[in-house]
DNA sequence: AAACTGAATGTTAACGATACAAATCAGAGA
DNA sequence: TCTCTGATTTGTATCGTTAACATTCAGTTT
């Protein structure tokens, strides 16, 4: 088998030199149209493929964006990822994807790992990292977004929401449909901080508004439908007074919703119940599940577009604002109001 | 701000010679212990990264796997793809992901696009391709699977089942629950290889059973809920006696089972439903969804450690079978048999 | 003591592209 | 005709690491 032929092959082929053919395969440099037109067709009959590799050493720009997420499965942020890559992938760039399953060590270990292929962006999950990873950052001298959060201390650039806040106005609608005993589906301290994140704003709006609650913990995230199924059987044998059950996630609150379901429990009458991500089943489900729309999709198409501009854009990059708060939609449905 | 430092500047600090550093950074080569932790101890208290796009090159191995898939969302691609990392990641080998959306003449330029980084496999969803795609992949020399699928003239490996054959066993499971008259929604020609396979399957099954039998095509894959909501619908609005109902996948399932539920349909009693891809909604929905388990998760798992062996694999590579065929199973669940 | 190990380390020259600066060339204006 | 200008094109020296081969040096062996 014949090694594949190397740039300098085609320029002989070509009868150009090396340099024509580089600027050739960029769009953007001055190369005649003829000749820009005949290198191609004749790299192409060569069966040349541009190498990377030697381009990402040479020039120092690799076109990768490192992405660390918990995790892709049942979770919204297979949708930013979805949103971020539209844009990037059209912008030529690579996403270098890593998951983190939920754990800071991971993810410190995954940044380094990212960080050696020389990624010209990072873009992480929350606003909560190791000592090292931030420092790693930091030290990286590229752009770093974090996203689904808003961070105390950011480490560069932000794309998220309050995650405590958006759970505060779930309760508030539940309050005002009627709701006095509440419960709260997830949000253990297994990792999840946005889960975390949540919890916390359920629990501060339930007592400024004087209600009565009471917390089921999950298991491991990422949160799965049956679980759901699980925590509202629990809370059933707990036999205390419940009037809506408010869950991290929209899965859980199908699996919550499926529950009472089989034990005969209406809903929205008897039991409310409450999601979070504005996932399909939210919308498909009988009744339909209030929820939180983050605009997970949006999330990504933002990152997404500021990194281009930082990367790719001209002279107004100073113009980009550090934080962009992504406000998030409460979505009112049958789960939680008659109809 | 000072420029990073590079492995010479290591080198220097330690009083060693930059190879040695080099042998340091990289597990099985020969350095004295000491040495070793010596170097990685200064290499962090610089703020060290290695670099491995220079690695990359200098070693002609990336470690990179590329990755094409139709769609990361409302597909059981997400399950492939995360247990293909579980496998890579472990092996230290990064995942290069592009999605085609379900178009092969974006899966060429996306093939293309990944080639030129160089990566050591690649891996494609389906056994269909354009000419030129089919012969970049198999000009590139690296190894190349072929998922999702059992393709007439595989490029390379293989790791899938015939989704035909599973669509029909699903109609035979049917036919001996009592079904006539049955419905298919979705597989239109839109590109969804696997969701035509289906339908093909499903078609020739009512043939060979003699069985009744009307298509009812949905939009643009991926299948979302709603379609599947949509489709039902139509199905009814028809009014042809209608036994069963076969989906392309199970949110389409899901979908047709609320419609039915909003009508005041019974299922399994009046119409049963049959789905596709085992999600976790097959188990949660009242009733169950009877569904067939591709193991998506297997097929990424079996898919990663065919590539471990064939690439950090010592000697026996040769061994690899090259059709590595994974049964689905059918699910019997409450959709289509009373309990 | 000379010869022989084998592990640990050093030296040199790439890997295949591109930055940078210098050279060439066709057409316009004097 | 000759200079000038801007668009193309070329030559050379790297980018930061590692393959391949050479060397050193304790610890044996004879």
């Amino acid at each position: 088998m014949p090694k594949p032929p190397k740039m300098a092959d085609v320029a002989k082929a070509v009868g150009v030199s090396p340099m024509t053919v580089s600027r050739a395969f960029r769009r953007d440099t001055s190369v005649g149209e003829a000749t820009r037109e005949k290198i191609l067709q004749i790299a192409e009959e060569m069966g040349y493929v541009f190498d990377s590799t030697a381009s990402n050493l040479r020039s120092q720009r690799t076109g990768f964006v490192g992405v660390t997420i918990p995790s892709l499965n049942n979770s919204n942020f297979a949708d930013t990822v979805r949103g971020l890559n539209e844009i990037l992938q059209a912008a030529g760039l690579q996403l270098l994807l890593g998951y983190t399953n939920y754990d800071v060590n991971e993810e410190e270990r995954l940044i380094e790992q990212l960080l050696r292929r020389r990624p010209e962006a990072m873009v992480v999950t929350g606003g909560c990292h190791t000592d090292r990873a931030r420092r790693l950052l930091v030290s990286s001298g590229i752009p770093v977004v974090e996203t689904w959060d808003i961070p105390r201390s950011p480490v560069g650039y932000t794309v998220g929401f309050s995650n405590a806040d958006a759970m505060g106005r779930m309760v508030e609608h539940l309050q005002s449909a009627g709701a006095q005993h509440l419960a709260f589906i997830g949000g253990d301290d297994n990792g999840d901080t946005r889960g975390a994140d949540r919890r916390r704003g359920f629990v501060a709006a339930a007592r400024r508004l004087r209600l009565d609650y009471q917390l089921t913990p999950l298991g491991s995230p990422p949160v799965s439908m049956r679980e759901g199924v699980r925590a509202m059987a629990e809370i059933f044998e707990a036999r205390q007074p419940i009037d809506a059950v408010v869950c991290v996630s929209d899965l859980a609150a199908f699996g919550a919703l499926t529950e009472c379901q089989r034990r005969g429990v209406s809903v929205p009458d008897e039991v409310m119940i409450a999601g979070f991500g504005a996932y399909d089943i939210a919308d498909v489900a009988l009744p339909g599940l209030t929820t939180i729309d983050a605009h997970s999709l949006a999330i990504g198409n933002r990152t997404g577009e500021l990194l281009v501009a930082l990367l790719r854009g001209g002279t107004d990059v100073a113009a980009a604002q550090t934080v962009l708060h992504i406000e998030p939609t409460l979505r009112i449905s049958g789960s939680t109001v008659s109809r």
